[in-house]
DNA sequence: ACAAACATACCAACCAGTCGGTATGTTTTG
DNA sequence: CAAAACATACCGACTGGTTGGTATGTTTGT
């Protein structure tokens, strides 16, 4: 029986195609000068398609967030680093991990909720809360790690874990920003590196040599 | 020579509230979102005037970013931290009235600059390059305190006053990506606050208490 | 008078979203 | 079991409003 059964294991459901294309779209474009037909193009399908998965593009752009989201944990969490033993050496595993994935075209190591919230924070309120919502949730993976390295290593220090592992995103995002206006990546590295820098000497480690 | 140059002083001319409302509206709705009946009407003049000043969409774009980086050199150029003696306490004081700014609606104190190229440079050739040659142009300004700090403090340190100059605009730009998707400039305030820790340990100086 | 600085009217292209329709399962029911 | 009823996934022409840009007229400063 099942004799033409061969279905999701070669080609992916339109759904996932057309957010893989939004992801891919969005984050080259933007949002706002991304159309429907662009992503539908991109994806390999036709408008009747996308209006049949999503209500609008707005309501794309809130589940292209989400498949973002799910993308980023699936990467984080089988990175390499995610095994060390020591939760400072996971913290730096982590900003390691980042810098070595900045290659390639812009568009394959931006991020797409930074993207859509800086155009889209006041105009459409859903996808604000679904990048806030993600980027939170990023954020407060790191700060698990960041949170037991403090307890081992700087129990007595004023800031907190959360807030660290905010400005962790705030400074990824701003390479971002700096890599699209220089034209590549080598600037988000040097500021990683900063970044870098900084974590260890939060927690009383000798800079050294580079 | 001397002839009747008197002009702009009583009335603010057409082109300049074009760019005024520009860099307003852009700054809260992105580039691809803005019309140029958006701009017209927050200028409170006609298309025919628009297109009178400005060749194009883009045509402003690129004038707005000139735009913004003149009045960010007013502003910054006047600003008390300025007439300080030491160079470090003029880094210092330019990362403390970048956080002293953070105040009001979102689009009141975010970057023109980060705004556009984020969503258009990939798009817009032109406006990329706009966007970089004036953050560039104020990195360099943060660069020359920070070099002539490091000079005095630090002139052994392996890392360079223009990279870290540049780092400081990244935690400026992400800090704005943030306070977007959070709808609010406390964590930005935070984020700076990270940096001017940073820049204290960059230069020996005890962080002590808060 | 003459040019710069506007305004009015308009257009062709474009865009998000709609709608009627097709093809292929899946579930229900006589 | 089979037909009917229903559900899912998709197609693509169409629409009504929007957009960047144009063509042309009017006002204003010198």
């Amino acid at each position: 029986m099942s004799p033409a059964k061969t279905r999701s294991a070669t080609t992916p459901p339109g759904r996932t195609r057309l957010l893989d294309a939004a992801m891919q779209v969005i984050r080259a474009q933007g949002y706002a000068a991304t159309t429907v037909d662009d992503i539908c193009r991109a994806a390999g399908v036709t408008k009747g398609a996308f209006f049949h998965h999503f209500e609008s593009k707005e309501d794309l752009g809130v589940a292209a967030a989400a498949h973002f989201s799910q993308m980023a944990e699936r990467l984080f969490g089988a990175a390499p680093y995610r095994e060390l033993a020591d939760p400072l050496d996971r913290v730096l595993g982590y900003l390691d991990f980042r810098a070595a994935i900045l290659a390639g075209p812009i568009p394959d190591f931006t991020c797409l909720l930074g993207t859509m919230v800086q155009e889209a924070y006041d105009t459409h309120p859903a996808i604000r809360r679904a990048c806030d919502t993600y980027i939170g949730g990023h954020a407060a993976e790191v700060a698990k790690d960041i949170a037991a390295a403090k307890a081992l290593y700087a129990p007595a220090a004023e800031w907190s874990p959360e807030s660290l592992a905010l400005y962790t995103q705030a400074v990824l995002q701003g390479a971002f920003v700096l890599a699209k206006a220089k034209g590549g990546p080598e600037v988000a590295r040097d500021c990683l590196a900063h970044l870098r820098r900084y974590v260890l000497q939060l927690f009383n480690r000798p800079t050294s040599k580079e």
